[in-house]
DNA sequence: TCGGAGATCTTCT
DNA sequence: GAAGATCTCCGAT
């Protein structure tokens, strides 16, 4: 995809985002998945954000650039989460990308989340290979090394999907109780009857 | 399938 | 020094 096409605001982008490949190569390894989870911070007025009232610092300098930057920050001392972000610069908001469907290779998937091939996995290890923020992380071999780097290199990427047979689902964000008023906020935008979201809250 | 508890460390106060 | 946009393990149902 173009600049043009995170140069808008984070709950468009984070809807746009849905149904797109992510695609992530090293070494010789390319990974391909597809995005069914994603959801909005929307900067300077969300008290979800890590960006609340501009809030700056070296951690989240890569939220405050154009839109199609790479945020990758650590969670609860152990997981790495990926976001992209929105918008134009110095506009911090940004889509934090919850879960994708892995479409292949499913073996170098397996290798770094359970250091085993894919056959030796068990049918819920299987069901849960890149199902949330820290899990895909894990899978497509994601870490802080790639903050502040943009999408739109050989690294890191998203490809358009030409299927668009899918429906999207709005729902709360997960676990921000802290963010008061704004947790409620209908920001988190998912592929209904995919397997692969994280949280299903009940209708 | 569900729920509780522990793991573990960067970031900012 | 405390908290955190989470995940795994394990036991009970």
């Amino acid at each position: 995809m173009d600049k043009k096409f995170y140069n808008t605001d984070g709950i468009t982008l984070a809807r746009n985002l849905l149904n797109k490949f992510l695609i992530r190569e090293y070494d010789d390894k390319k990974i391909v998945t597809k995005i069914v989870e994603t959801e909005a911070y929307m900067g300077a007025i969300d008290k979800a954000a890590h960006a609340y009232k501009n809030k700056k610092s070296t951690r989240t300098d890569p939220l405050y650039l154009s839109g199609g930057h790479i945020y990758v920050y650590l969670i609860y001392g152990m997981y790495n989460c990926l976001n992209l972000s929105a918008n134009k610069e110095n506009i911090p908001e940004c889509v934090l990308i919850r879960a994708v469907e892995p479409i292949s290779d499913l073996d170098e998937i397996s290798y770094n989340r359970f250091s085993k091939s894919y056959d030796e996995l068990t049918n819920y290890q299987k069901k849960n290979l890149t199902n949330g923020p820290g899990k895909l992380c894990k899978g497509l071999n994601v870490d802080r090394s790639l903050s502040g780097e943009n999408i739109f290199g050989s690294k890191l990427y998203i490809e358009d999907n030409i299927d668009n047979d899918f429906e999207i689902v709005e729902d709360k964000r997960i676990n921000i109780d802290y963010a008061q008023e704004d947790k409620d906020k209908p920001w988190r935008f998912y592929i209904k009857n995919n397997k692969n979201v994280s949280v299903i809250n009940k209708q």
